[in-house]
RNA sequence: GCCGGAGUGGUGAAAUGGCAGACACGCCGGACUCAAAAUCCGGUGGAGGAAACUCCGUGUCGGUUCGAGUCCGACCUCCGGCACCA
C-alpha cells in the first residue's frame, strides 16, 4: 500500500472542536420529534474521570445519532455545584468556595469540550448560582405553605467529619455516603420534606416505569418498604394510658404472651415507675441507648417494666418489657410479642421464661409449644383463638382487624420504611433556607419578593469546617418580615440533593427570569426521554427527583408524574479488579488518555469494551486496539483520496457478485448499527458490526481498484456509521475525500431492504437435532424442493439409512431438521 | 432471611428458541524487511486423528421442544439492594 500521512488525533481533534458549533435544541430546524437526552450532571471536583467519559460518551453517541436521524435533541450539561468538597478545599487552600467551584467548572467544561461532546452550552446551569437556587427557595416557601416542608426536632444522622446532618438515604452501612466515616445519632431541630406523604404514589409509579432497569425499581421498592397490617390499642393495666402497637400478624393476636417497647418509647419510664421498677428500667434504657445498632444486634435483651397491658380480644394481662430489638423509628415503637410465631419473640421468651402459645398450625401439622425449637412464622390455620379457630391466617387477619375496629381497639394500617427527607445541613456552601427566626413571631418565611436569599460569597472559613453563617452578623441580622423586630436568618442550608431534584426541569428555560419554568417548554421536552447515569443514585437522586416532580405537579407547575421515561444505568469503570479511585491508586486520567491516543480512541474504547450497563474492565491493550482500528479506517479512507470520491449507493447495477455481496454487507451493517444504537443501546455490537464492514472492504480491496463505486460507498458508510463514536476522525476523512455536505449535516443512512436479499442461502441440515451437513439452495426454493434436496444429501442419506423419516422442519434461511425414528 | 441481577474460550465479550464463541485483545504461523517496528494475510474452545473427520462443550441436575446459552422447575456460586421493619 502506498505511503499515507500518519493519523494524528491531536491536530485533527483540536481543529474540529474549534469548528463545531453544536446546535441549540431550539435552533434546530425541521419538524423532527423532540427528544430530551440527559446524562446525570457532574459535581465540579476539578477533573473528569473515566466514569464521566463513559457516561457522557454514551450520551453523545445517542445525541449525534438522533440528530442525524432528524430529531430535535435537547442535550444539556450543567454542574451540581453546591457541596462539601468546595468547603474542604477552600479551607485547605485559602480560597473562596465559590471561586474554587467556578474555576473547577471552567476546567471541566474544557475537558468535556476536548472529548468532543456535543452539548448545548447555551443552556448550561450551575446550581450554586443565585439565578438557579432562587427558584428552589421559592419552591421551599410553597412547600412550607402546604405543609410539605416542616420543622421538627428529631433524632438524626450526624457525621462528625462532615459536621452536618445526613438524610437516611445518605447513610450506607452506618457510614457517611461521601467519606465512609461513622455516623452517629443526634437530636436536633431541622427542616424536613414530607416524602412519606408520597410513599404510595412513588411505589405505584414504579409499575409504570417499564423503561427502567428492574434492579433500580426493586431498590426503590425495598427502600420505600411498604407493609400492611393493623394498629392495635392495648390498655395499660397500671396506668390511664394505651399502648398502641403495629403488627402485620393480627391473626396471631391470641398467641401474644407479652409486649415489648423500644428503650426510647415515651411510656418506658412511666411504666417503670408505675410498676415499681424505675431503677431497673432506667439502668437498662441508659445502657441500650448508648449501644450502636450493630452491638444491639448481638442478642435479644430486655427488662420487665412491672406493668401489664390488656389483650383487647381476650382480656389477658400481658407483661410489658423494654427490649433492645424494638426500634422506635418503625411503626409505633411497640410490638405485641407472639413467641410461637415470631423468631425474635421466641428467643426472648425462652431467655426470660415467658410462655409460648401456638395459635397457628401449619397445614397438616400439630405444633406443640414445649417441643418447638424455633418459631413457626408461616401462615396456617388458627387454633386457640376462640371463634376465629379454623380460619386461614389471611382470613383471620382481616376478621380480627375488623373485630378490633368495631370495638374501637384497632384499625387497618400501612407502614413504610421510608422516612421524611431531612434537608437541613449545618454547612456553608449550599442554598440558604429562606426563613427568619423571630423571638416574637417564631419561624417566619422570607417573602417571595425578597428572594433570592443570597449566600454571601466573601466569607471567612473556619478551621474544623464549621459553617461561618451563624457568626456572620451582617448577613445573619434581619428585621422580622412579619413584625419588623430584630430577627435572625436561618443558618442551615439545603441538602445538595435538593438542587439535583429539579435541574432537569430548569434546562428547558435556563435563563428565564420571571418564573422557574415556561409551561409550554416543559410540555415540549418532558419527560426526559433517555436518562443516563450511575446506579449509585438508585435511591438517592432518582427517588428525590421523582418526589420533587410530583410536588411541583401539585404546586401547579407541570402536569407530569414521572420525570424520566427511560433510564440507563451504566456500570462502573474497573481496573485491576476494583473501581477506579484515588485511594486505590488505580485511576486512569482521561487527559493522559486523550494526550496519548486522542478523544476518538477514548470514546471508541469505552463504547466497545463492554455493553453499557455492565462494568467496564479497563485494558490498556484494549485501548490500543481501538486506536489501531481508527488507524485502519484512516488508511483505508485515505487510499481513496483525490480520485473523485462518491459516497452514494451505486445501486444494484451491473457489478460482479463479489461487489454485490459487499453492497449487501453495507446495507446489512446499516441495519445492524442503527438497531444497536437506536433501539437496543448495544454500542459494543454496533462497533463490532462496523469493524466487520471494514474487514470486508479490506478483503475486497485486495483485488479491486479504489475506483470501484461499491468500495467507495462502503467506505463512506463506515465513516457515517462510525461518526457518533469517533466524530473527529470521521469528519476529517469525509472532508479530505471531498464529500459534501459536511458529515454532521448528512442524514443517517437508511438501509435498502432489497439489497439484503441474496440469490442463494446456505442451510444447515440437522438429523435428530444434530448438524450433519449443510447445503446451498436458491433463496426462493419451495419447502418441498428444500426437503427433497436435503433428503438427497449424501451425509443425511447415510445418517437416516434404514430408519423412517417421521418429521421434517424447514426454517427458512436457516436450516432443515430431519427427525428419524 | 427477603428481593433483584449474573454465571459462555486464556481475556473483554457475541448470539428475535435455529450452525455457540461474531468482533476485539492475547498467543502462534506466514508475507514484507539486511533486521526490527508498523502493516497485511492466515490459524486459535477442549479431546482424539496423519488427514477427511469424530466426540465433548454455555455453573449443576431434571423438564418442554424436531431443536435450549436462550423457555420451565429445583439447586450451587458470585455481585447488588433491604434487613431484629414487628
Amino acid at each position: 500500500m502506498e505511503r499515507t500521512e500518519a493519523y494524528d488525533p491531536q491536530e485533527i481533534e483540536l481543529r474540529w472542536q474549534e469548528r463545531w458549533r453544536f446546535p441549540s435544541a431550539l435552533d434546530q430546524r425541521g419538524d423532527g420529534r423532540c427528544f430530551y437526552l440527559l446524562e446525570m450532571f457532574p459535581y465540579p471536583s476539578g477533573r473528569i474521570h473515566m466514569g464521566h467519559v463513559r457516561n457522557y460518551t454514551i450520551g453523545d453517541v445517542l445525541a449525534r445519532y438522533l440528530r442525524a436521524r432528524g430529531h430535535r435533541v435537547l442535550h444539556p450539561m450543567g454542574w451540581d455545584a453546591f457541596g462539601l468538597p468546595a468547603e474542604t478545599a477552600a479551607i485547605q487552600r485559602g480560597v473562596q468556595p465559590a471561586t474554587w467551584t467556578y474555576q473547577n467548572i471552567a476546567a471541566m467544561r474544557q475537558q468535556l469540550a476536548r472529548m468532543g461532546f456535543s452539548y448545548d452550552w447555551k443552556r448550561e446551569i450551575a446550581t450554586c448560582h443565585p439565578d438557579y437556587y432562587r427558584w428552589e427557595q421559592l419552591f421551599f416557601l410553597q412547600m412550607l405553605e402546604r405543609g410539605i416542608a416542616y420543622r421538627k426536632k428529631a433524632v438524626v444522622n450526624w457525621c462528625e467529619q462532615c459536621g452536618t446532618v445526613l438524610a437516611n438515604e445518605q447513610v450506607v452501612d452506618d457510614q457517611c455516603w461521601r467519606g465512609h466515616r461513622p455516623v452517629t445519632k443526634k437530636e436536633l431541630d431541622g427542616w424536613f420534606l414530607r416524602i412519606t406523604a408520597y410513599a404510595d404514589e412513588l411505589l405505584e409509579g414504579l409499575e409504570t416505569l417499564t423503561g427502567w432497569p428492574e434492579k433500580v425499581r426493586t431498590m426503590q421498592r425495598n427502600w420505600i418498604g411498604r407493609s400492611t397490617g393493623a394498629e392495635i390499642d392495648f390498655a395499660v393495666a397500671e396506668l390511664e394510658e394505651h399502648l398502641t402497637i403495629f403488627t402485620t400478624r393480627a391473626d396471631t393476636l391470641f398467641g401474644a404472651t407479652f409486649a415489648s417497647i423500644a428503650a426510647e418509647h415515651p411510656l418506658a419510664q412511666a411504666m417503670g415507675a408505675a410498676g415499681g421498677r424505675s431503677a431497673e428500667v432506667a439502668e437498662f434504657v441508659a445502657r441500650i441507648t448508648r449501644q450502636e445498632a450493630t452491638e444491639r444486634a448481638q442478642g435479644k435483651e430486655g427488662v420487665f417494666t412491672g406493668c401489664h397491658v390488656v389483650n383487647p380480644v381476650n382480656g389477658e394481662k400481658l407483661p410489658v418489657y423494654v427490649a433492645n430489638f424494638v426500634l422506635m423509628e418503625y411503626g409505633t415503637g411497640a410490638v405485641m410479642a407472639v413467641p410461637a410465631h415470631d423468631q425474635r419473640d421466641f428467643e426472648f421468651a425462652r431467655r426470660y421464661g415467658i410462655p409460648v402459645r401456638v395459635v397457628v398450625q401449619p397445614p397438616g401439622g400439630a405444633l406443640a409449644a414445649e417441643k418447638m425449637e424455633a418459631a413457626y412464622e408461616d401462615d396456617g390455620v388458627l387454633t386457640g383463638s376462640a371463634e376465629f379457630n379454623g380460619m386461614t391466617s389471611a382470613d383471620a387477619r382481616e376478621a380480627i382487624t375488623a373485630r378490633l375496629q368495631e370495638h374501637g381497639k384497632g384499625r387497618a394500617r400501612v407502614n413504610y420504611r421510608l422516612r421524611d427527607w431531612g434537608i437541613s445541613r449545618q454547612r456553608y456552601w449550599g442554598a440558604p433556607i429562606p426563613v427568619v427566626h423571630c423571638a416574637a413571631c417564631g419561624v417566619v418565611p422570607v417573602p417571595p419578593s425578597d428572594l433570592p436569599v443570597m449566600l454571601p460569597t466573601d466569607v471567612e472559613l473556619l478551621e474544623g469546617g464549621r459553617s461561618p453563617l451563624p457568626s456572620l452578623q451582617r448577613w445573619l441580622s434581619v428585621p422580622c418580615p412579619s413584625c419588623g423586630a430584630a430577627a435572625r436568618r436561618e443558618t442551615d442550608t439545603m441538602d445538595t440533593f435538593v438542587e439535583s431534584s429539579w435541574y432537569f426541569l430548569r434546562y428547558t428555560t435556563p435563563r428565564l427570569e420571571t418564573a422557574p419554568f415556561d409551561r409550554a417548554e416543559l410540555e415540549r421536552w418532558l419527560p426526559v426521554d433517555q436518562y443516563i447515569g450511575g446506579v449509585e443514585h438508585a435511591v438517592l437522586h432518582l427517588l428525590y427527583s421523582r418526589f420533587f416532580t410530583r410536588v411541583l405537579r401539585d404546586l401547579g407547575y407541570l402536569n407530569l408524574d414521572e420525570p424520566f421515561r427511560n433510564l440507563l444505568t451504566q456500570g462502573m469503570v474497573i481496573k485491576d479488579g476494583a473501581k477506579m479511585s484515588k485511594s486505590k491508586g488505580n485511576v486512569v486520567d482521561p487527559d493522559e488518555l486523550v494526550r496519548q491516543y486522542g478523544a476518538d480512541t477514548a470514546r471508541l474504547f469505552s463504547m466497545f469494551a463492554a455493553p453499557p450497563e455492565k462494568d467496564l474492565d479497563w485494558s490498556e491493550r484494549g485501548v490500543e486496539g481501538s486506536y489501531r482500528f481508527l488507524t485502519r479506517v484512516w488508511r483505508l479512507a485515505l487510499s481513496f483520496e483525490g480520485r473523485g470520491f462518491s459516497w452514494t449507493d451505486p445501486g444494484p447495477g451491473d457489478v460482479d457478485s463479489a461487489a454485490a455481496a459487499l453492497r449487501s454487507t453495507v446495507h446489512e451493517t446499516i441495519r445492524r448499527v442503527s438497531r444497536d444504537i437506536g433501539e437496543r443501546m448495544h454500542f459494543n455490537t454496533a462497533v463490532a458490526a462496523i469493524m466487520e464492514l471494514v474487514n470486508a472492504i479490506y478483503e475486497r480491496r485486495a483485488s479491486v481498484s479504489t475506483d470501484e463505486p461499491v468500495a467507495q460507498f462502503a467506505t463512506a458508510t463506515v465513516l457515517r456509521l462510525l461518526s457518533p463514536f469517533a466524530p473527529h476522525v470521521t469528519s476529517e476523512l469525509w472532508e479530505r475525500l471531498g464529500a459534501v455536505p459536511a458529515l454532521d449535516e448528512v442524514p443517517w443512512p437508511d438501509h435498502d431492504e432489497s439489497a439484503l436479499v441474496r440469490d442463494t442461502v446456505e442451510l444447515a441440515l440437522q438429523v435428530n437435532g444434530k448438524v450433519r451437513s449443510r447445503m446451498t439452495v436458491a433463496a426462493n426454493a419451495s419447502e418441498a424442493d428444500i426437503i427433497a434436496q436435503a433428503l438427497a444429501d449424501e451425509k443425511v442419506c447415510a445418517d437416516i439409512a434404514g430408519r423412517t423419516v417421521r418429521k421434517t422442519v424447514v426454517v427458512p434461511g436457516r436450516l432443515v431438521s430431519v427427525v428419524v425414528g
